[in-house]
DNA sequence: AGCGAGTCTGAAACTTGTTCTAGATTAGCG
DNA sequence: CGCTAATCTAGAACAAGTTTCAGACTCGCT
């Protein structure tokens, strides 16, 4: 309930290095029937051949892991966006385009991507050194796709903005509240922050 | 666990009136100290004087429960907002101002903020109608301060991506990732959509 | 006033996240 | 190899959300 401080990772090794994927994986794989909810403790411990204090050592709180499993999955879709990068125009097009690529790659497992996002948005500040982990990946992401190098305050809020949208976005589709086509257009309708570059007022 | 169907809201007598706003009165002060986390079924329901599973037929979760409650606070803003509406110069201005004043309201009081935000972006499919109609009061109240009354589908596009930075840019504030600065900048950003009248592309 | 359906109460039970403990195992090191 | 501290395991215990149940109460109706 406190926040602990987190003095510095000691160095992992190999056999916990395993262990740590092996939670991972056994979590995502809880995660991808029946979403949040399905990812439960005991099982997740079980499935990945560790006791429960283990787990409890490598992930401090379910939200913890399940954030994990997010980063880790964000790491992945990184590296795939490096090798195949959007081919838009402008930088509108290009971050819209990376974002309904990352959609669609959420919709392949919504309940895995339900998991991940409710943990995410359900964070309260005990999480908040590792939700900001996502965070930055995910603002690396989408600066990558604009091709910046040296955001301005205006564009660092353009892109602040944008991360609101995609988070909430998702949400509302995941509890069925929003169409996918309506995401699309709200991706896009943010995607047009990017492009003026006018100042503000 | 199952979405139940509501098919009609009985009328609830006088009595049954009481005990719902009793519900509703002890879960916001409970909220108001703690938070989410210290909204607790148990206490509600000795706080309202009522018992625990009288709280659950009136609430049927504690999501439930705190959605109810943002609704209700909603409606007294709603309600603020028409006696004193925001006076910008144009839509843009007038939405920034009014969310800023939700914004300050909620500053008032973090942690019952912080209890009806957790939970309106935790809810599941089972809260879909109830986080429904609290999506609808916002966008009431964003649409007031617009001055709209057809809107059209990029209109309301750009409503929804203005809902969807409100609710993010909340939950980053509450859990100590963003600043108040910062989140009045996303919130003047993203009314930046407002102005511009031409069609989109 | 009396009846029947629906509602409320108090308390226990169940579920799942989290913590704790005592004993086995492992890693690093002299 | 043998020691020591850290780690891991199995399992119990605890906390809070949720469900259940038997009995008391209330409401609307005749």
């Amino acid at each position: 309930m406190t926040a602990e401080a987190r003095p510095a990772a000691p160095p992992l090794t190999e056999r916990q290095e395993a262990r740590r994927r092996s939670i991972l994986r056994a979590g995502a794989q809880l995660a991808g029937r029946g979403g949040f909810e399905a990812v439960q403790m005991r099982e997740v411990a079980d499935a990945a051949g560790v006791a429960l204090g283990t787990l409890y050592r490598y992930f401090p709180s379910k939200v913890h892991l399940l954030v994990a499993i997010m980063q880790d999955q964000l790491q992945h879709l990184h590296v795939t966006l490096r090798r195949q990068p959007p081919a838009g125009d402008d930088a509108a097009q290009r971050v819209a385009e990376t974002l309904m690529r990352a959609f669609r790659a959420l919709q392949r497992d919504p309940h895995l991507a339900d998991a991940m996002v409710r943990a995410l948005t359900f964070a309260d500040r005990g999480v908040s050194p590792e939700v900001d982990a996502v965070s930055r990946l995910t603002t690396a992401i989408v600066l990558d796709a604009m091709e910046l190098e040296n955001p301005t305050q205006e564009q660092l809020s353009v892109v602040r903005v944008i991360e609101h949208t995609w988070h909430s976005a998702l949400i509302t589709w995941l509890s069925g509240r929003e169409s996918i086509a309506q995401v699309k257009r709200d991706i896009e309708t943010v995607c047009g922050l990017i492009d003026p570059p006018a100042g503000t007022r």
